[in-house]
DNA sequence: CAGAATCCGTCATGATACTG
DNA sequence: CAGTATCATGACGGATTCTG
């Protein structure tokens, strides 16, 4: 299984490394996982299409988000081409959000992170105890 | 495949809703793969154990680190348990950086994604030029 | 309803110099 | 060699107020 790892990601580098625009894209996808919002956005956004509102909404229930942040982190999701944006131009106005194709996939492999965050949480936690009574014993 | 999706998700959701520690972790995780150097490190870890230095230079190559940020990374991995530090006490000293179990499974998921994003690299530069095209035509 | 505008605090990153 | 100390900065997140 070592050799598993150390083959497949010096392919996956040697890729990385050749090209500057896969740099660029490598990261940006990575920010999308790493940031506060984007990962829960797009997760409510994974069924039927979603009003602002109501996104914000469903997400406020878990923790509040500002409408300038969700604002922010849509428009970005949306540039990513993860998340598609419906505008029904009338009074007062409708906005629908809805995933991708790209959306859907960068979900499942963001769950497949999520839940194995979660199968290891022990393990992480032990760690961090563990470092701690190390450090600083003061 | 879309109820693939949605039944996937809907129970990591569940379980990332139930307990604060469980978000608390996720969060952790999903912020090492966004952060800008935590994947470079753990990648250059993944072979035999590497000292500091040695570590320092390989990662020079594609973007200098500070050494200041490189300890701080490695320090951080290591208190997520990813990263093992192995102190021999001579002068002068040596460290050397392995990864754990822990950090050779997170190196596989991020490769995933990795490949993922340079498979679809044309589609993300797409998505963003339309954007840009629609966006402020001035 | 769906944002935009403004202001502000915090944290990650970074350059530089120093040390057991 | 393997860091630490200090200082600076820019992006991200957040609270509040306003609008077509």
């Amino acid at each position: 299984m070592k050799s598993l790892i150390q083959e497949g990601t010096l392919m996956s580098l040697k890729r990385l490394a050749v090209s500057d625009d896969q740099r660029v894209v490598v990261r940006e996808v990575l920010s999308r996982l790493g940031d506060r919002w984007s990962v829960r956005v797009i997760y409510h956004t994974a069924g039927d299409p979603i009003r602002f509102s109501e996104l914000k909404r469903k997400i406020d229930r878990i923790n509040p988000i500002s409408a300038r942040v969700l604002t922010r982190t849509l428009k970005q999701l949306e540039k990513d081409g993860l998340v598609y944006r419906q505008v029904y131009p009338i009074i007062p106005p409708r906005v629908e959000y809805s995933l991708t194709e790209l959306g859907r996939r960068f979900l499942e492999l963001a769950m497949e992170i999520i839940d194995w965050s979660i199968e290891n949480q022990h393990d992480f936690e032990a760690a961090r105890r563990e470092f701690e009574a190390q450090a600083v014993p003061q």
